[in-house]
DNA sequence: ATAGGGTTAG
C-alpha cells in the first residue's frame, strides 16, 4: 500500500491555520522554507490563505517571492481579496492581469478564476470590466464551461439590469442546480424592486415571474432552500400578495427550513407591506434569533403603522439585548418618533448614536433630527443643530426647516431656510414658488396691519 | 489534497 504524500500531511500545515498573529505565522513560514515545503503549491496556498486573513499585504509579499506561481495560487489570492478585503479589489484585478499578460503558455485562467471576479464586478467602479471578463471566458475556457462560471456570469448581468441576457444564459445551462435557480429568481426579484418608480405594471410582472419560476423549479425536482424562500417572500411583499406570503411562511415550517434572520426579516417585511402589523410582530417575537436587520424591519414597521412609541421601545430593547444598531436603525427609529411627535425620544436616539455607540452621526442622521425638531415646532433648536453640525447641510435639511417654519408660522426662520435652499438649488422652481408665497403672506400681513392701524 | 456561484431591512 502506498503511503500518503508527506507534503499534504506535514505538521507545519496543520499549524498554519492555528496562527493568530503574523509573528507566529512568520515562524512557521520560515520553517517551511528551510524544509523545502514552501516550494510546493499545496502548502503555499495554505500560507496565502492564512496570511491573507491576518494581513493582506503580507500575503502579497509572500506571493511576490514565489517564482512561477501556478494559476492555483493566483486563484487563491484573488478570491481571498474579493471575499475578505473587498476594498482592495484593485489588487485582485491586477493579479488577474498578471495571468493574462504573463506570456507564459502554461499560465492561463481557469474555471476557478472567474466566479469571484464576476462577483467583484457587481459594484462600482468594476462593473465595466464585466463584459471584458465575459469575452475572456469565451476566449480562455473550453466551451460548456462549468456551472459556477455560468452562474456568476448570470448574476453579473442580472445585477446590471440585463435580465434578458441573464435569462438567455440560464437557458443554456442544462440541469440547473439549486444555486443557479436561486440566481435566476434573485435576478427577477432584484429587478422588480430596482425599477421602483417606473411603470408599475412591468414591475409587478417580474414578481409574478418569480412565482412562475418557483413553480417551474419545483417541477424540475430541485428542492427550494431558505434562500429560495427569501426571494419568493420578497416577491409576495412586492405584490402585496398576503395569501401567497402566508403559504410561503407555512412552506418554511412544513419543510422544516431554518427560520433564520434572512427568512425572518423577509417575512416581517412581507406582513408589514400587506398591512398585517400583528402578524409581523408575532413573527418577529417568535424568531429563534434576531439580528440588526430583523430589528430594523420591525422598527420601520411600527413607524409605518404609526406606532412611534413601540418603535422606540424596540430600539431600546436592542441596547438591552446587545444587538448593535446600524445607520439604518438610527434613521428608522428617528423617523418613527418624528411621525408621531415623540421629540424627546427621537432626540434620545440621536444622542445615543455618539454617546452610547461612539458613532459619528451622518448627514442623514442630522436630517432626521432636524425634521423631528422642525415638525414639532422647535425651530430654534433645529436651526441651532444645523449651524453646529460638522458637515455642510444639504438642501433636504433646509427644506425640513422651511417646512416646519412654514407650518408653525415662524417667518424669520422660514426666510433663512429659503435663502439657503435657493442657494443650494437655484435650478429648482419649487423654491421660488415657496419664496414668493412667503412674501405674499408677509405683505398681506403688512397690509392687514396698515388697515388695522388706519382703523384705530 | 488545496481555489469558485445564490438570501433580508429604509
Amino acid at each position: 500500500m502506498k503511503s500518503a504524500n508527506p507534503i499534504f500531511t506535514h505538521p507545519a500545515i496543520q499549524l498554519l491555520s492555528k496562527c493568530k498573529t503574523l509573528n507566529t505565522l512568520n515562524q512557521v513560514h520560515g520553517h517551511m522554507i528551510t524544509t523545502g515545503l514552501a516550494l510546493h503549491t499545496y502548502p503555499l496556498s495554505k500560507i496565502l490563505l492564512s496570511s491573507s486573513d491576518l494581513e493582506l499585504t503580507y500575503a502579497h509579499t509572500i506571493f511576490d517571492h514565489i517564482q512561477n506561481p501556478t494559476v492555483f495560487l493566483f486563484n487563491t489570492l484573488i478570491s481571498s481579496v474579493i471575499t475578505n478585503h473587498r476594498s482592495q479589489t484593485h489588487l485582485a484585478f491586477s493579479l488577474y492581469n498578471r495571468i493574462i499578460l504573463s506570456g507564459d503558455d502554461k499560465l492561463k485562467p481557469n474555471c476557478f478564476t472567474y466566479p469571484s471576479l464576476f462577483k467583484a464586478c457587481r459594484s462600482q467602479p468594476w462593473v465595466r470590466y464585466g463584459s471584458v471578463l465575459h469575452a475572456h471566458v469565451l476566449k480562455f475556457l473550453e466551451p460548456g464551461f462549468d456551472r459556477f462560471v455560468q452562474a456568476s456570469l448570470l448574476n453579473f448581468y442580472a445585477n446590471c439590469g440585463k435580465l434578458g441576457v441573464a435569462r438567455y444564459l440560464f437557458e443554456q445551462i442544462n440541469k440547473p442546480d439549486l444555486a443557479t435557480w436561486n440566481s435566476l429568481l434573485t435576478a427577477h426579484a432584484r429587478n422588480a424592486s430596482a425599477s421602483d418608480g417606473g411603470i408599475k405594471d412591468a414591475d409587478s410582472c417580474l414578481s409574478l415571474e418569480v412565482f412562475r419560476l418557483f413553480n417551474e423549479m419545483q417541477n424540475s425536482l430541485i428542492r427550494p432552500n431558505e434562500i429560495t424562500l427569501v426571494v419568493l417572500i420578497s416577491a409576495c411583499a412586492d405584490l402585496g400578495a398576503l395569501y401567497q406570503g402566508m403559504w410561503a411562511h407555512a412552506y418554511v415550517i412544513r419543510h422544516r427550513l431554518k427560520l433564520n434572520c434572512y427568512v425572518g426579516t423577509s417575512l416581517i417585511n412581507m406582513y408589514l407591506k400587506c398591512g398585517c402589523l400583528g402578524q409581523a410582530y408575532q413573527t418577529f417575537d417568535k424568531l429563534p434569533q434576531r439580528d440588526t436587520s430583523c430589528y430594523n424591519a420591525m422598527i420601520g414597521g411600527f413607524a409605518i403603522h404609526g406606532y412611534g412609541q413601540k418603535a422606540f421601545q424596540i430600539y431600546e430593547k436592542m441596547r438591552i439585548v446587545g444587538i448593535l444598531p446600524d445607520n439604518i436603525t438610527f434613521n428608522v427609529s428617528m423617523f418613527a418618533c418624528s411621525g408621531v411627535g415623540l421629540v424627546d425620544e427621537g432626540c434620545k436616539v440621536f444622542e445615543s448614536i455618539k454617546e452610547f455607540y461612539g458613532i459619528e452621526p451622518t448627514l442623514e442622521h442630522y436630517g432626521y433630527l432636524v425634521d423631528l425638531l422642525a415638525r414639532a415646532g422647535r425651530l430654534q433648536d433645529a436651526e441651532k443643530r444645523i449651524k453646529e453640525m460638522p458637515m455642510k447641510p444639504n438642501a433636504t435639511l433646509w427644506r425640513s426647516l422651511y417646512a416646519g417654519a412654514r407650518i408653525h408660522g415662524n417667518v424669520a426662520i422660514e426666510k433663512v431656510a429659503l435663502k439657503h435652499l435657493l442657494e443650494l438649488e437655484p435650478e429648482t422652481s419649487d423654491n421660488y414658488v415657496f419664496f414668493s408665497n412667503m412674501y405674499a403672506r408677509v405683505n398681506k400681513w403688512e397690509y392687514v396691519n396698515r388697515v388695522r392701524k388706519a382703523g384705530s
